[in-house]
DNA sequence: TCTTGACTTAGACATTGTCCAATGTAGGAT
DNA sequence: ATCCTACATTGGACAATGTCTAAGTCAAGA
């Protein structure tokens, strides 16, 4: 049993069928998925799994903090497991693919103090977008 | 007439009350205000404005570079005239407050090569989240 | 094994945005 | 000033994404 389902347990979490596939959907890869696309996927293995319990269940992933909902330009939100490492995003402005990247410098410090407008800053998140080289291609 | 009715005009747009009227609304305020605020706002001066027009217009603006659409969490976009100063955002987590900050270095330059993926990068932008004055008091 | 409350389901509904064919009109041409 | 016509607008259907509910199902503790 993977990590994430390891966790889960550990928090109490009821263990379904339904909930098993949809973590190990998202458990797998670098790219992300939108909640249609794991729901697609997940029914490959669970044809008969229905869209509100993906939806719920990827809910209830963030809200326990394992999962990331990165939500780009109006399109659909989509779901990163990668939520324990410091990471930003390559956002593919034409079919949405997202993919994480890692930078060099800190863009916290980039924000000089009368930047901060007395905010209290806790979190940055920087998004590069776009055309990935399949896109480019067509 | 503002700079942004005279700017379009120069473009060669063809000067209708509706766009006029849409153009007016986003010029006026500091607030962001999403496509439905826009309409309604617009239709307290020309009620029989549509909502495909208004789409269409902010489309154009956004094309154009005269507004940034700026896309908060899976909610309805908003629409920022001020599009010619770059900027980034800052934004309190608990009320929802934007402001435009400006910051001292690139962050394209923070993007080595190889976490480019073969993407062709055009773009990016810079979200700090944190307690405005206001809430951090509360 | 039994019970129970949490989980799942199907589908209706909500929100936001897009598209289209029919109609109207701004602004150049006459 | 009036006419043309390409461009703009309209309303409503449609699409994509997400939320909610009532009824049925099931995991897991007693």
């Amino acid at each position: 049993m993977s990590d994430l389902l390891e966790r889960l347990r550990g928090r109490g979490w009821r263990l379904t069928a339904q909930r098993r596939v949809v973590a190990e959907v998202l458990d797998g890869d670098h790219v992300h998925y939108t909640a249609d696309e794991v729901h697609a996927r997940a029914s490959e293995r669970l044809p008969e799994i229905s869209r509100a319990t993906v939806y719920n269940t990827l809910g209830e992933l963030v809200l326990l903090g394992e999962v990331l909902e990165v939500s780009t330009d109006g399109r659909a939100k989509r779901y990163d497991p990668n939520a324990h490492h410091d990471h930003h995003h390559l956002v593919c402005s034409q079919c949405g693919t997202i993919r994480d990247v890692h930078i060099s410098s800190d863009p916290l410090s980039a924000l000089p103090e009368p930047e901060r407008f007395g905010f209290e800053v806790s979190e940055v998140s920087v998004t590069y977008r776009g055309t990935c080289p399949n896109c480019a291609r067509a």
